[in-house]
DNA sequence: AGCAATAGTGTAAGAAATACACCTTATATT
DNA sequence: AATATAAGGTGTATTTCTTACACTATTGCT
């Protein structure tokens, strides 16, 4: 085989938009950036990909270098290419984001690099102004989410192994940023077939325990093969 | 502001995944290669995006001087990065696709660069071997529009502009590959309200013609704003 | 006139979605 | 011990949607 074309380099870059709930209230994790352009900004977990790493690896990396958070399964949300998005050139960014529980994890968020002086969560709708296009990818996220959590139910991801059917609800609430109706929140729910009813109930409240659930992968993988509901 | 990092370029392409429905089958149109690397092979329209023009504008760009298609919007599927995928260095492609009406347009496919050689339909089930990664590509904009079919009309834009409720359900037989209740298809399609019957029939038929419809995009984006059906 | 080929239509049964209100239980307070 | 508080948990009737299913109508062709 020949070639006239010189041997090329991608140049860009990889953005995490993670996703966290508590409180009532949806969270997303952003890091204070610690060096130029947009030195003191807050913004993205993001960097650039190395030439030898997948940019599905490359995510994963630069969320661990910037954040301390390891293992986290993130799918590609969108490329953002404006030409003026990044100060030095443009620069494209592969968006990914992923949704976690956020409860353990929040202790341990420490940055390894120089890059970023520190990690945080904030609440979606009381967010700093963000470096580059940084609030514009947010906002494509939520988007994602909104229309994914509609046909599967990757909400659980959001919340504790152990949950109860009123914080998975207001969930969705936060989400949807609308009421739901319990009862038939719950039918619907439970007809999912989707949930495992544990013994154990919630520990803590100055009110009535509720029933704990689990969610049954297993369960899930059977039923949402086909999620297409036209006909 | 200050800056420690060099002065940098993205280096990356565009791929094009363009489908079109006729005789019941769904094609997706194909360039022959002219250079290389993957010279005289079949693959999709795609190439280099310049460093002054939005990713947006170059697939636009890219499809006109591939194929001679000018004016088709396209949106952006995925972003392939693997290491392998191109032969000369680790480059990657941001896919978009579209789905056009494919009667009129049939007839001037004129490639305006010397890198592809012509352009032309191929049926879907009965794909060449493919240059560079271009199979995976096309099999993910599969994925992609059977998901969105199935909530959004865009179906609508594979046919041209006045068709039957025969032609129209044959389309979404060849995207789902499934066969579809005649009765049924039709009061789902007509209560969705997104149809405007018209006073003409089809011609030229050897059988009774059936009556022609339009896509009523008024009526459509009234409707649907909220696609959300969980509740 | 009759054939071939597709257009076009309705109904009944079952499933899912929605709207809606009260009793139960655990804890904290007096 | 009694009471207040705060959330947990449950059922039914109505409407809407989905599905399964088969025959008559129209047109062109011979």
């Amino acid at each position: 085989m020949q070639s006239n074309l010189p041997h090329l380099q991608s140049i860009f870059t990889a953005d995490c938009v993670i996703f966290g709930f508590n409180e009532g209230e949806l969270k997303v994790l952003l890091i204070e950036r610690n060096e130029y352009p947009f030195k003191d900004w807050w913004g993205l977990p993001g960097f650039f990909v190395e030439h030898n790493e997948t940019i599905d690896d490359a995510v994963k990396r630069i969320l661990l270098e910037h954040t301390g958070l390891k293992g986290i399964y993130m799918e590609q949300l969108y490329t953002f290419g404006d030409l003026k998005r990044h100060p030095q050139g443009r620069i494209i960014t592969v968006a990914y984001y992923a949704m976690l529980r956020l409860e353990a994890v929040n202790l341990n968020l420490k940055p390894s690099t120089n890059y970023v002086r520190k990690a945080q969560w904030h609440p979606l709708n009381n967010l700093p102004e963000l470096a580059f296009d940084h609030r514009n990818i947010i906002e494509k996220s939520i988007e994602k989410i909104r229309r994914k959590v509609s046909h599967s139910p990757i909400a659980f991801e959001l919340l504790p192994e152990k949950f109860t059917l009123t914080q998975l609800q207001q969930l969705y609430e936060a989400i949807w940023d609308k009421k739901l109706d319990k009862r038939n929140f719950r039918k619907k729910m439970l007809k999912y077939n989707v949930l495992k009813e544990l013994d154990e109930k919630q520990k803590g409240v100055s009110y009535r325990a509720a029933k704990l659930y689990k969610f049954d992968k297993r369960k899930y993988n059977k039923i949402f093969k086909n999620e297409l509901n036209f006909s």
